[in-house]
Formats: C-alpha cells, structure tokens, sequence
RNA sequence: GGCCCGGUAGCUCAGUCUGGAUAGAGCACCUGCCUUCUAAGCAGGUGGCCGAGGGUUCAAAUCCCUCCCGGGUCGCCA
C-alpha cells in the first residue's frame, strides 16, 4: 500500500466519524486533498487539519479533539491525537513499515510499445565552435526530463536540431580559407570542435577591424545557398570536425539521441510552409516585402516576420517546417518538449501561435521548457572577453580535482582505479550541480562551488550511497521486510517517512519539468540517513534487528540509485 | 513603455503552483567527534522586518493590488 491509500484511509475514517456525530462532512476526497505530512515523526504519520470544516461558531481545538475521540482504532491506524487544531494519525508500524518498503522497492514498470510517445528535444549546437556550460545546462534537463518521462510510463524519443547553416557558421570557414593553411585537428593534436573553434574566435578578432571580413561571410552564406563546391567541400569537412567533437562532449554527458534533425536539410522547406500560409491570406506581406504573421490579436502576441525582404529564410521559418515535420514523422506523438533557455520564450510563443494560425491541430502539443541563463560571478559569459566556460575544459578540470583529492587520501590506490572513480565522482558533482537548481532561474555557475565536493554535491550522494553499499556487503545478514516493523526509533521513522514520499516527488518533478524537487529530495533522504549511521550500529549481535535495519538502509540505496540514474548520474559501489 | 522570470541568512539556494504546527539546507566562520558498519561524514553554535507598502483570511514567504530593484524579451538574430 502506498502512502496514498493510506491517506484515503484515513479521509474514510474521518468521514465515518463525522457522520456518527451528525457533522456534515466535505466528503472523502476533498478530506483526502486536506491531508498532510506533520513537521515531526513524533506528531504521526498523518494529519488533517479541521479549520476547514469546524463548524461555525464551535472552537476548532474542541472540535479536533471531539473527531479525535469519535476515531476508533483500527488494524491501521494504532492512534489517533488531537494537537491543536490538527487530527495526527499514527499508522501502525508494521504494516507502514512494510508496506513502505515494498512500495518503494518496486521497479518501474518498462512503458509498453503502445503507451504515449514524447519527443524531448535538448541541446541543439551550432557547428561553429564547441560546447559552453549553458549548454550543459541544457543537456542536463535534456536527460533527466527524457528519463523523468521514461520512469513515468511514457516512450521518449530523443532529438536535436544541429544548426548547421548559417552566416555564424561561414565565419568560421572564412577564417579557415585565410589562416588555416591547410591545418586539420590531427596536425594541430586539438579535439576537432575546439579547432574549428579557434577559427570562429580568429574572425571575430579580425572583423572588429576590417569590416570586410563580415561581408565576405555573407558573400559565403549566398554561394554555400548555391551550392558552390567548393565552399560546399570545406563545410562539409569543417561540420564533420565540429559535430565529432561535440558528440565526444555529449557521450560524457551521457546525451545520447533517437535523430538528428540538420538545420540544412530543412531550411528550404520552411519557405514552402510560408509561401503557402500567404497564398491562404493568412499571411501578409509587409511594404519591403518580408513575410509577417499577424498574432497580435488573436494570440497576444507580437507579430512575426517569417520571411525577409530579401526572401531569405529565418531560424523561425524552420522551426514551423520541423514541427510539422517531427509529427509527420511521427504520427503517434503526444507530446513534444523543447528545451531551449528562457531568453527563447517569445519566440517559441510566437512559433507555437503561427502554427495555430495555419490550423495545425498539434500546435497544443508543443512545450517550451525555457532554462534560465547561466551566468559567472562576474556577470555574462562573453566571447569577446574570453570568459566563456568551456564544457570539455570544465570536465577535464572536475577531473583533475578528483584525481587529486584520491592522491591525497588513498596514495596506495592503482592509478586507473583513481581515474575511473574519479570521472564518476567529476561528472556526478557536474550534473547535479546543473540540475539541483529550479531551471527557470538564472544559475550562477560558480566554478569553485562546482566543483566541491562536499555539502549538496553529487559526489556527498555518491558517498551516502557506497556508504551503504559497504554496509549491505559487510553485514552477514539478509535485509528482511518482513521484520522491518521493530523499526520504532525516531531516525528509523524519519527515514521511512521520507522513502514514502518518493513516488509523489519523482512525479512531482516531471508534471512540474522540475527536477531540482528531486535533487533536494536525495539530498535531504541522504542526510537524515547519514544522522542514523552515526547514531546506530546497523550490523550488531541482534541478527533479527540487523536484518530489519538493512531492509531499511538497502530500500535507501535503491532509491538514491533510482534518483541518481534519473539524472543520467552513474554511481560507484566504492569511494 | 508592454509582456515574462527573479528578489528568502554574509554568499548560493529549497519552500510559493495546492495558505496551516517553531521559515529550512549547503558554503563560509566558531566548537566538538575517526582503535568500533567509509570523516567526500556527523553534532552543536553564530547568522532572517522572506524587496517595500496595502488588501483578503481564523491563518500569508505562499493568494490579490500598487510600487522598488535585477535579468530576459518586444516584425525581418539564433
């Protein structure tokens, strides 16, 4: 039995109650929504508040203390107290204690073939230059949100689009034509996304004098859009460098993708979608001939130029081809989540409107998860400036700090046994330092906090979760739920209390593309369990204690292992 | 100026959707705890007009209104 039904329990208990004493009751259900957790283990498992339906005139203690004494016990419910104004339920221990624990042991159930598809799309490069942390950031709620939806029964198709087209990315190869001379990443030993990096950071320091250079990228654009071979060629060999190199970074991260949608192969497309909505009326064109979409009135919106004057396409030209195109590819999606940051907000309304304008149905199904951006100490990151914090610069860095930390405590410790923990415990502290915050709002990435490991940290998850596992290994018992009702102590209780919440708080923090609830939830479950081990022996001479209390600390481990891997987190059985 | 998001301890953040029992963590600082299941840990202490003012309510960090501060965005960037 889950939390929830005992909360029913209780909303039916009362109901009876009320009834024997002739008090109209608000009904089970609206009795059930009332029903909260009490601050304190000590206060019970249970408690519903009676401000709601004292009737008037009749003071509200009184009243809490009349139900109180009309409850009988029953093989549930052990007591009953009146605190206040509140009716506190104490379920009885056994059955909670087991029942809690088998509940939370249960795997997920696998979604079937047929259950609802989802479409998350995250991450979404430009192939001009390599991955920055905001882009972690993104990948982060890429994975947990995919994994989030796969946990609550749905199929999840992962994308990205990969704008791979653009005057952005001709400034790169311009830069390649005049001072590559040839070079490749092998000749220069660089991660070829940070290669054709180097030549994107190159133009932009010349053009800020010769403004030339600018015009000759867009003369690049208009003969790439040509289909010049040459440029065509050197694209697609600079593209090539870029997209391996980011894919190098995702693998880290553990971003992994159904299809990739190319922002080349779909541009031309967009225009089609346009010049049809105009040839409908349902698009205007303005007096220097750009393509605009009227939502002001109907959507509340601003409107939206979808064409420019010259006929060239716009990123929101595409965007409208590959909703439509994404649900003709399939069919059957429910649902399609966009992760993209917060600054997009506008433009996704916009897109989500235009669609609505050209009478396309899943236009509903279109979800913008906007993330908030990330932000330095000091202020914006800027390219100008060089501040930006380079994702694979920020790994090999948590990497090297974790090495280090192994040096220091386990000298004896085999060098590749060092490296392998340690990418696990760097990528950990990584990952959920990106996901501990609520999305919506700004990070403020602070590479020194990023990188402890200790206090709200993966790695301290981690720890907590390999402490456990010695735990489980040392002991010479079997963890036993059966016995799990000898655990009566205030700690035990607290534990318990919170392993019952985690079902609602895992589908919390999908329904509210939260998944920083979660986060606090593993964190809070791995400190009140690090308080029990340093108050409570768990392997002892009382065998049947000790299997009781391993039920107890293994049902912990399976959770922080669930919420661990709902984060794309892997987790070590040492530290 | 319009719209969106923020403002909670010195710093970084939970809690706000769904009002309810003394407002919580982490970092930093101070004090303790490793011959006993892993000290990347634990306990204790210092630290708060929950941006301001009004309103609703038995009850407001939470709901409503006004204002202030910070960020984002607003027809041819992505």
């Amino acid at each position: 039995m889950a939390l929830l039904s005992f909360q029913k329990k209780l909303a039916e208990t009362v109901d009876a109650a009320l009834t024997q004493l002739n008090i109209p009751s608000p009904g089970i259900p609206t009795l059930q929504s009332w029903i909260t957790i009490p601050p304190s283990v000590e206060k019970g498992n249970l408690s519903l508040p009676v401000f709601r339906f004292t009737p008037k005139g009749e003071n509200w203690v009184l009243f809490a203390q009349k139900i109180v004494q009309q409850l009988t016990h029953t093989d549930v419910f052990e007591k009953f107290e009146a605190a206040g104004p509140y009716i506190n339920a104490f379920i009885s221990t056994a059955a909670f204690n087991v029942s809690i624990f088998e509940n939370t042991q249960k795997a997920p159930a696998l979604p079937l073939g047929d259950a609802p598809l989802v479409m998350v799309e995250y991450a979404s490069p430009n192939t001009n230059k390599p991955l920055h942390v905001g882009h972690l950031r993104n990948i982060a709620l890429g994975v947990s949100t995919a994994r989030l939806f796969e946990h609550e029964g749905n199929r999840v198709f992962r994308t990205q689009i990969i704008n791979d087209r653009g005057v952005h990315i001709c400034k790169s190869m311009r830069a390649y034509q005049k001072w590559g001379n040839g070079k490749t990443p092998e000749s220069e030993k660089m991660k070829s996304d940070h290669f054709v990096g180097t030549f994107y950071v190159d133009f932009t320091k010349h053009a800020e004098k010769d403004e030339k250079l600018e015009e000759e990228a867009q003369q690049m654009l208009l003969k790439w859009e040509q289909n010049d071979p040459v440029v065509r060629a050197l694209w697609k060999k600079m593209n090539e460098w870029a997209e391996k190199g980011i894919f190098e970074t995702y693998e880290k991260m553990g971003a992994v993708f159904d299809k990739n949608y190319y922002e080349s192969d779909i541009y031309l497309h967009g225009k089609e979608v346009v010049q049809k909505g105009l040839e409908e009326g349902l698009f205007v064109k303005a007096d220097n001939g750009a393509i605009m979409a009227p939502l002001e009135k109907k959507y509340k919106v601003t409107d939206k130029p979808l064409v420019r004057g010259d006929g060239t396409s716009l990123y929101v030209t595409q965007d409208l081809y590959l909703a439509m195109k994404r649900f003709e590819d399939f069919p059957q999606l429910e649902k399609i989540i966009y992760i993209v940051g917060s600054e997009q907000e506008m433009h996704f309304k916009q897109v989500f409107a235009i669609l609505d304008l050209l009478g396309f149905p899943q236009a509903k199904k279109c979800y913008h998860l906007g993330y908030g951006l990330v932000t330095l100490p000091s202020g914006k990151m800027s390219t100008r400036e060089g501040t930006v914090v380079n994702a694979d610069d920020l790994i090999q860095e948590l990497e090297t700090m974790a090495i280090a930390e192994y040096e220091k405590r386990s000298p004896e410790m085999a060098p590749n046994e060092i490296q392998r923990r340690s990418k696990v415990i760097s990528l950990a502290a990584l990952k959920f330092y990106l996901v501990k915050q609520d999305a919506k709002k700004e990070l403020v990435f602070n590479p020194q906090e990023s990188i402890s490991f200790e206090g709200q940290t993966g790695p301290y998850l981690l720890y907590t979760n390999a402490r456990i596992q010695s735990i489980l290994r040392k002991s010479l018992q079997k963890p036993s739920i059966a016995k799990s009702g000898m655990l009566i102590e205030k700690r035990e209780r607290e534990l318990i209390a919170l392993l019952s919440q985690k079902n609602e708080i895992v589908s919390s923090a999908l329904s509210h593309y939260s998944p920083h609830v979660l986060a606090h939830y593993l964190l809070e479950l791995a400190n009140t369990f690090n308080t029990y081990y340093h108050e409570t022996k768990i392997i002892q001479e009382n065998s049947e204690m000790e299997q009781a209390r391993l039920a107890l600390v293994q049902t912990i481990h399976l959770v922080l292992e669930e919420g661990l891997y709902l984060f794309g987190i892997e987790t070590l059985k040492e530290m």
